[in-house]
DNA sequence: TAATATTGCTTCATAATGAAGCAATGAAGT
DNA sequence: ACTTCATTGCTTCATTATGAAGCAATATTA
């Protein structure tokens, strides 16, 4: 019996303390929306919210930022509202500087995501009158950043903010898996008429690096020697005289994208069908 | 005296006339607008519009549907707002079939366009209360659609509702010159990944015709014998057994596409570079 | 010093593309 | 009825791009 107490006490506890915290961040977001609302409501545009989906390349794996709510079980993707005053571009570079410390980040749009029902249910809890409440239609945007220049920051509304391996994504909120997959989709076209690996890799990198960003992001197995001829053909890169050491290996040479040629090739475009 | 009298009265008639009517005009749309507005705050989500692109190929050119308001000397798209129970779709399906009578049109977002001046001024004569002066951030939906099944339908607010050649528009108002060039790249883009002609061509066409459209929309002359060897090397053409009589040569073939074939086409998407 | 995995870069076979041409066709002109 | 002629169907040849494989050059570790 005393035995079965001594088990049972510290579990009880637990329970109770879990529940409790539980309760507390519930109460402490209704509380901040709650008065965040009036504000909301003077400050933003009404119905429209900007989602952003943030690519990063790490340890040759693709990233992507995500948040949880101090509410929530589901991750989500780094979002926010249009100020009166700023266009979508400014809004979402606004979002992410709050959200990663970094700036300049290149941004571009892919898609709107307009159901009416993409938010039932989510804020149940809150009175009608709840600002946020209210139907949105969100304009989604996608970064690339350089994984080692973001910071993510855990906010008020948050009790998480990090990278997620994109293959190895959390179960999402409302329709942030859609959004997530559609950016994705979207930057697979971008590579066939942009060089992406200038934005998301550091100013210093080897071709087996560049080659892996592109598998990853085509989530498939591209041919070594090919890659190579074809990436030297675009004209874009710059090697250093430099190799990487430290590897077991031969060491790989290191490349640096040339900005002008860089621009070029985003003007030219880098192979059209037609 | 007396014949320069006979000279300027009709003129001088003319002219009070001419401005009598844009007078009679303007007060009617402006008496339209204002009766309409209230509905309007009722039923519309706010901020937010749809513009159409809608193209339509005819006479081997490639043709976008434009409309001007009564108000107005510059031509703009067809557009409208989201009723608060439908998407963007939606949406843009209901607005087209008020302007053109087709239903099941293919549709396609392009992208939004949210600078804070868009509509700088456009609504300057009226009340800050009227609900169409507020700001929008538009959505771009591209259309594409068989000329012949469309009807040009110049509604209340409008003056004129025409076709109108790509490479000769007239001057737009507000952002929509922007819009419509976005529309055309993107449609052109599009021409990599998906057989474009289905939509915009009648059921039966020709080689050539479909080689025409093709070039239109990519404002370049493509080779012949390499284009029809690529559109057979697609397999989503059925060969009819007659051909097109009453041109003054040989007839050619006449074809339409495999609708089994060309879905599973657009699955696969026709090339991609990587 | 040998072993080893990786990288730089090349080679060869194959497929895709660019450019040109020939035969077939169908109406108009003679 | 015959010729003319622009257009079309489809093929051929040269060139380029791509897929697949391999060899030599590392840089570490054993």
């Amino acid at each position: 019996m005393k035995t079965a107490i001594f088990f049972f006490y510290p579990l009880i506890l637990y329970i109770v303390l879990y529940i409790l915290h539980a309760y507390i961040c519930r109460m402490q977001l209704k509380k901040l929306l709650e008065k965040k609302s009036a504000e909301a409501k003077r400050i933003y545009l009404p119905h429209i919210s900007v989602d952003c989906v943030v690519f990063g390349f790490h340890g040759g794996m693709l990233k992507v930022l995500l948040t949880k709510l101090k509410d929530q079980e589901l991750w989500g993707l780094p979002g926010g509202y249009m100020l009166k005053t700023e266009n979508v571009h400014e809004a979402a570079s606004r979002i992410l500087k709050e959200r990663t410390g970094a700036e300049n980040i290149y941004l571009q749009e892919f898609g709107t995501f307009t159901s009416l029902n993409r938010s039932e249910g989510f804020f149940k809890d809150y009175p009608d009158s709840l600002w946020n409440k209210q139907r949105f239609i969100s304009i989604g945007m996608f970064a690339l950043v350089d994984y080692e220049d973001v910071t993510p920051i855990t906010d008020d509304f948050s009790a998480a903010c990090e990278w997620k391996d994109i293959s190895d994504l959390p179960p999402f909120m409302m329709d942030h898996r859609e959004i997530t997959d559609k950016a994705l989709l979207t930057l697979r076209k971008e590579l066939n008429y942009k060089p992406i690996g200038y934005n998301l890799l550091p100013a210093e990198f080897t071709m087996p690096e560049l080659q892996r960003l592109y598998e990853t992001i085509l989530n498939k197995k591209l041919n070594r020697g090919n890659f190579y001829r074809k990436m030297i053909s675009y004209d874009i890169l710059d090697q250093f005289e430099e190799t990487r050491k430290g590897g077991a290996h031969r060491s790989p040479n290191l490349y640096c994208f040339n900005v002008k040629k860089y621009q070029q090739a985003l003007k030219d475009g880098l192979k059209e069908g037609w």
